[in-house]
DNA sequence: CGTAGATGCAACAGTGATGTTCCAGTTAAC
DNA sequence: GTTAACTGGAACATCACTGTTGCATCTACG
């Protein structure tokens, strides 16, 4: 892990360029190639491998770049401390934004269990699960709730909400229809 | 559309095997190459591209069988005239049954809009939604719920039911999870 | 048992992505 | 203004996958 001289201006502006057409190619077309990538983003091949040696090293550095959005989310979110139902709003809102920006790289780190981002998405993991426990010992869930399905279900959820005809709703709006389903399903009350 | 002859017997079975190999391998690996997929199966390449022209072919000859397979779960469903929660239960299990069987085909058949799946899946779409009408209709559903929202959520717990450390379990006890969260939701009764 | 059909294997051509190198021209930073 | 860093572009080697052909061998089916 060395460390590198930090780069000048303008090659911080390319990375920065080539990270952003990468997520928005990629989420069209996970097998888009380097090529097109480099063309979206308005610079040459080289340039791309200059930054990133492989695919794989782009495709990190996307993942590493949403964990530590997550991570600034939930440290936002308290979930340890705020009352439950505010940190799940909370934190669905704004995990909703960054899914809606970063889909892709969203993907990849709730999926590949071998990446380093999954070292990240642990703890993100933990901390939600703090929450919902927490939710659950005030009586939000049902006493005998499945913490681990329910965890699954909320992302599911999160997951769903950023389709479909309304992906485009203020995320406030999204995050209500979460944590309400999350909460009480389809169901009348 | 060519009435083309009827394989051998033996042809036969060696697309059985090329599918169900395809469809362990492309679940796990998406990118899987032909070469491996014959290799998986037990068949020299050139059988692969003997009986699937492209690898387009060959996935979709797979969501076809699917789509198949899931309109077949819908009639014996019958969500037109069956009881919602009946149907809604027995339909829940039997896809899946499907689902866990073939998780990459039911990925594709469920993402892709454009392949010629599409159709299959728009049928079982209305089906799902003439379902769910009438399980509001019957109180079983919130009557201002949104039907559109609430069969993507349906299909995401489907989705993720079948993933994690409980997807060994038997469909029937699957089901009744994702059936009871649909409605209710993590809440307390 | 005879035949049409199916398979394995080897070989081949074509394609497209990858990754690297070199160099001339541009640009940020001190 | 000098320098070191950055970029674009062309060129090159490599590689994996694809799709096709021909042929010898085997096998289902009548």
């Amino acid at each position: 892990m060395g460390a590198t001289r930090p780069l000048r201006a303008d090659a911080e502006r390319s990375v920065r360029t080539i990270l952003e057409a990468a997520e928005r190619l990629l989420s069209v077309n996970p097998g888009a190639s380097m090529e097109q990538i480099a063309e979206a983003a308005g610079v040459a091949r080289t340039t791309v491998h200059r930054r990133f040696a492989n695919r794989q090293a782009l495709v990190e550095a996307m993942t590493a770049d949403v964990v530590r959005q997550l991570d600034e989310v939930m440290d936002a979110g308290r979930p340890e401390t705020s009352p439950p139902l505010v940190a799940l709003h909370e934190i669905t809102a704004n995990v909703l934004r960054v899914k809606i920006g970063w889909p892709f790289a969203m993907g990849v780190v709730f999926t590949a269990a071998d990446s380093p981002a999954a070292e990240g998405k642990r703890r993100v993991d933990d901390r939600c699960l703090v929450l919902l426990r927490r939710a659950r010992d005030e009586g939000l869930l049902d006493a005998s709730a499945d913490l681990d399905w329910t965890r699954r279900v909320f992302y599911a959820l999160i997951g769903e909400a950023v389709h479909g005809p309304d992906s485009g709703l203020e995320p406030d709006a999204l995050a209500q229809r979460v944590v309400d389903t999350l909460l009480h399903g389809a169901g009348p009350p």
